[in-house]
DNA sequence: TGATGTTATATAACAGATTTTGCATGCTAC
DNA sequence: GTAGCATGCAAAATCTGTTATATAACATCA
């Protein structure tokens, strides 16, 4: 793992200059962590169609799942299956086994998974600039008019 | 590719109802199509992070990209080349081969970026709704109050 | 001139995670 | 029993990120 060659040692030791300006140091290990931070629990893409699916039936079965996804994309039975036990075992779903066909419910919520994609393409893309999301938001996706009532309500808490 | 063991063959066959419920069958082949439109030029996560080195230094070298990453990551310098030669061949990014020392730009803007990953936590967490999305922004983003200026100034174009 | 060291790209292979599949096996209803 | 549907398990296929090594171009100095 940490093993180099001898091109990439040096190429290393030249930054080593970061050690004396420390400001910069520390801003970059913000960004280190951040990155470290975001490693834990983040379903795959895949995991996140299925979650999409039990979301929407709230409790339900592998085949319930399955037939949803089988909608608008070709998968195998077995491979649904396989990825919903995955999920289990991260944690993603809670599974009932008590029945034959088991049950299996989000333990994420969408709520979370909401926040966790904001945060990363705030970081990723939009520099970390909420207002550059939010216009980009809604100039391409037309909010209906109901939409931007609630939003100028929301804004209001932050007049002064 | 399209091999199927007999039980995933019997479990799709038992879908040809769809045929049967054609407003249905058009509604998921959007999505459908929506999927495979999607996998075209979406960068990875590495590709991503290059990509925002790019966008801020404008054209440069493959040393040049490195040297920022490895302020806040531990790569080699050949990982970062090869990342970036992928990049190329992908299209994500142009090279000037014309020099001896290779200089690229972006091709994908961040603007484009950026409205690719709107859309797809749109679709993927948000149920389409921007009104959502907006206001978790605000909630779990303070913005500055120049922000919160900017936003309310731009929705005043949906005045009636 | 040519030996040598430096820096660049090219290539090939590898590790790990993710996704997909095939097959075995078990349960249930007819 | 056996047909149909369920899960379990092992492994193949892909994708991504990483690295080691090879090779080419260049500078420079004795």
């Amino acid at each position: 793992m940490q093993k180099f060659c001898t091109q990439n040692l040096l190429q290393k030791k030249s930054h080593n200059y970061c050690i004396y300006e420390n400001y910069r140091t520390s801003l970059y290990e913000d960004i280190r962590r951040r990155r470290e931070l975001d490693m834990e629990l983040k379903p795959t893409e895949s995991e996140l169609e299925i979650l999409q699916v039990i979301w929407k039936l709230g409790q339900c079965t592998v085949r319930d799942v399955h037939e949803e996804l089988t909608k608008y994309k070709d998968a195998g039975y077995t491979t649904t299956l396989k990825l919903m036990q995955i999920m289990a075992d991260k944690g993603l779903v809670e599974r009932d086994t008590n029945a034959k066909t088991h049950l299996y419910k989000a333990l994420v919520t969408r709520e979370q998974a909401q926040t966790s994609a904001l945060d990363k393409i705030m970081d990723t893309v939009f520099k970390g600039s909420t207002a550059d999301l939010v216009i980009q938001a809604l100039g391409k996706h037309r909010a209906s008019s109901d939409e931007i009532d609630a939003i100028r309500v929301y804004l209001q808490q932050f007049e002064q």
